[in-house]
DNA sequence: ACCATTTGACCACA
DNA sequence: TGTGGTCAAATGGT
């Protein structure tokens, strides 16, 4: 018998979805209004944890409805909410929910690799990460990610509980909606406990050398980076700089954020959006 | 020296 | 007992 929430979620109109991720840009916009307010002294520090929590609430409610979005693939198969009885016991009480995408998803949250492993009957190694505040937040956060068989360019990961750190806020922003991104918004969040720029990024951005970076000129990324960007990812070939292990492609590299030495500032939206405005659908790649 | 990753060992469960 | 998940010492990079 069909769970309830699995029929709901077969029958949300992708406009709510998308009405939902709307209100979610919009709360990130009013936080950074709010924090500008607070300030100058104008706004409570409770209103802007307010609009915190709405954006966590859109954040929270946003996952199980948008995990196909990247991947293109069935809810049935690829993004439903486990909450079969089979899952692992060690993880009992644990919500977990999966995303299919063409690259380790980069998905606002640093985290820490703590293994890897051989998974019977899988070609690929599947590594385990956990959230790097786990012990300074206590944050039980841990996610999986496994390159898929079928599809060797493609990524699982696999997500196991919600962050309670302080990062959680970080997520509110990932997948911000189109028109925020069309209209060349910045949301400039000015934390300086973002995590550092990841060394794969720049390997995606030919351009921007990492000695000549100035965080301070670098709103966003100009338009021809994100065309590099699409087409470097569009074709098969090894990703630049990419590190391989002796398994092949070594996905360690680009799931976490964690503390690289780079010394920029590179605000976390400008590489959020990419993960979550390229959705590297076959039709839209360029005939080579 | 510090921190993240690697990797073999250990543990829990089916 | 096999498998998957986690731990922790070793290793490497900055």
């Amino acid at each position: 018998m069909e769970s309830r929430v699995a029929r709901n979620l077969s029958l949300v109109p992708e406009n709510v979805t998308e009405e939902i991720f709307r209100g979610r840009g919009y709360a990130a916009q009013l936080q950074i209004v709010l924090r500008e307010l607070t300030r100058s002294g104008q706004v409570t520090a409770t209103a802007e944890d307010l609009v915190t929590k709405i954006s966590r609430s859109f954040t929270e409610a946003l996952s199980p409805l948008s995990c196909c979005e990247s991947g293109k693939v069935p809810v049935s198969s690829d993004c439903q909410l486990d909450l079969s009885k089979k899952r692992s016991t060690r993880r009992k009480m644990q919500e977990t929910w999966t995303r299919i995408t063409d690259m380790p998803i980069e998905d606002g949250y640093t985290w820490r690799k703590y293994g890897q492993k051989e998974i019977q009957n899988a070609k690929h190694l599947r590594s385990y990460f956990r959230c790097t505040y786990r012990f300074d937040s206590g944050c039980e956060a841990t996610k999986q990610v496994q390159r898929i068989e079928a599809n060797s360019t493609k990524f699982q990961t696999k997500y196991i509980g919600h962050h309670t750190c302080q990062d959680a806020l970080k997520s509110s922003f990932v997948a911000m909606d189109d028109s925020i991104v069309e209209e060349g918004y910045l949301l400039n969040f000015e934390t300086k406990t973002l995590p550092k720029q990841d060394p794969l990024f720049f390997s995606f951005f030919p351009s921007i050398k990492q000695s000549e970076y100035n965080p301070s000129c670098s709103e966003y990324l100009p338009p021809q980076d994100l065309t590099k960007f699409k087409s470097s990812v569009a074709t098969t070939e090894p990703l630049p700089s990419a590190s391989q292990s002796s398994h092949g492609y070594d996905i360690s590299d680009h799931t976490t954020s964690s503390s690289s030495s780079f010394d920029m500032d590179l605000e976390l939206m400008d590489y959020v959006y990419l993960n979550d405005v390229f959705l590297f659908n076959d039709e839209e790649l360029p005939k080579t």
